[in-house]
DNA sequence: CCAAAAGTGTTCCCACTACACCCATGT
DNA sequence: ACATGGGTGTAGTGGGAACACTTTTGG
């Protein structure tokens, strides 16, 4: 939502056009600087931060839901984006006064007020997706609400709105668990990359070492990477050599659910 | 719903105590003679089966839903419930029109009908819960409005309602998926069962042969299974000996995620 | 010259694979 | 006796694990 007038719209009519009870939260992941980072925005009008969401229109496919809300906070050139969890358990129960003011809060930047009997002040559940971007690719589109967007190294999540700690948590085990059946790795690094740089990558999700000798062989000896002639420079050390994916046999590889060395 | 009444209150009512726009739909797994198989139900006036399903309370937790829908269309002793997946995408898209008919043929029984404007008859998300049953231990529930159930086969599931199809395999990806991090042998087998049981099982899953000799080698070397001193009689065969799974090296073995051999 | 990071090869052993014959039971 | 299904052991090998020194680069 870009202009005051969009935000009073959503608010007096979106029970029009939008499923109440009922919304997207995105764990948007993105690797930089050795780190896996999240995504985040905070409202005006709140300290804590919350993760980017919306709404369901009311005949729009739900994976379709999860692309619009994405692509209208962000540009991502290429976006993969996949569904993890429905939380509807509320270990943060919210009683509608508490939901209530914290819509209210948010929606004080646009003058306009949330009644106690909005559908917004009425319980919500959450389907949750995660996204996986190339981090250096990724441009913001700002909301007309929110006054900061930052990325969050995930093991520094600052205090988070609703349950959205929990979703953060369930997105990073999932995370894990998939990451040799999904192209992971593929899509949080760009198209190049070093060694050091995708190996730290599994020891961050995994939260485990692995030799790096053992490592590199393993990668090749399945044929998912390909070294390139090119070097990076990274400032005063040794420069790294350039890797880029084999998308046919990292296809097959993740179909066979193939495991790396440990 | 036991009674004609029940159902009534139901129709009219029912608004003001479940949330609109969202479903459970449960896939019941279960075990027995080599077969894993699925429990399905008929409602009077159709001809297709459905999944037991039912709907979420105003104020109930997702996860306590899915057990009161269970706990009342079957009486389960000990039950493994498990949230897959939220189905919103709609490859079987019905109209308004078209989920009123369907509907209205479930409710006729009940001699109400149910109106194009009826919360039931707008477009509905499904939240997929599985559940692992020891399929000896099940007793079922009648409901009114239900003609009859059955255990079905999963490689011949008949034509269901609404996009159940699509929710029976998504299920069963999950559970080939989860085979080596969830319980999944424990809570399908009886607690006695036998190698060609759990062996057969496993094949069935995951839709592979495995030598027999090295499955059994791998279950003791791994400490997941114990032997009995018993046997079963199986009729004009040699008696196999009966196994029990050791709950402190099967537990620690799904945290691990150790697979079995191929 | 030094500090920091990246590149690289070998050995050992365990665990997976492949494989076939005998035994128990009921008819 | 026979048909059916269950029980059981060994040998070979390939892949995972452990492990340390050299090279590059910039300051």
């Amino acid at each position: 939502m870009n202009t005051s007038q969009d935000v009073v719209d959503f608010v007096r009519n979106g029970h029009l056009h939008y499923l109440p009870h009922l919304s997207i939260d995105c764990v948007i992941f993105g690797y930089h600087a050795n780190q896996l980072k999240t995504l985040l925005l905070r409202y005006h009008g709140h300290e804590q931060w919350s993760l980017p969401g919306g709404f369901v229109r009311r005949h729009e496919p739900l994976s379709e839901a999860a692309h619009r809300i994405l692509a209208t906070q962000t540009q991502i050139a290429d976006l993969f984006l996949q569904q993890f969890h429905t939380f509807g358990d509320g270990s943060t129960r919210l009683n509608r006064i508490e939901t209530q003011q914290i819509h209210n809060r948010i929606f004080a930047k646009a003058g306009v007020a949330i009644a106690e009997d909005h559908w917004l002040s009425e319980r919500t559940l959450s389907v949750g997706y995660y996204a996986l971007v190339d981090y250096l690719s990724v441009t913001i589109t700002p909301d007309f609400l929110v006054e900061e967007y930052a990325w969050c190294d995930v093991d520094a999540i600052p205090s988070l709105l609703f349950d959205h700690q929990e979703i953060i948590e369930k997105a990073l085990l999932t995370l894990r668990d998939q990451l040799y059946q999904q192209p992971i790795g593929a899509r949080l690094l760009p198209a190049k990359f070093t060694l050091p740089e995708i190996h730290a990558l599994y020891e961050t999700i995994l939260g485990k070492p692995f030799d790096r000798r053992n490592f590199r062989k393993k990668l090749l000896a399945l044929g998912l990477v390909r070294q390139l002639p090119e070097q990076r420079r990274i400032g005063a050390h040794r420069s790294p050599y350039l890797y880029e994916f084999d998308p046919e046999n990292y296809h097959r590889a993740l179909e066979e659910g193939s495991v790396l060395a440990g």
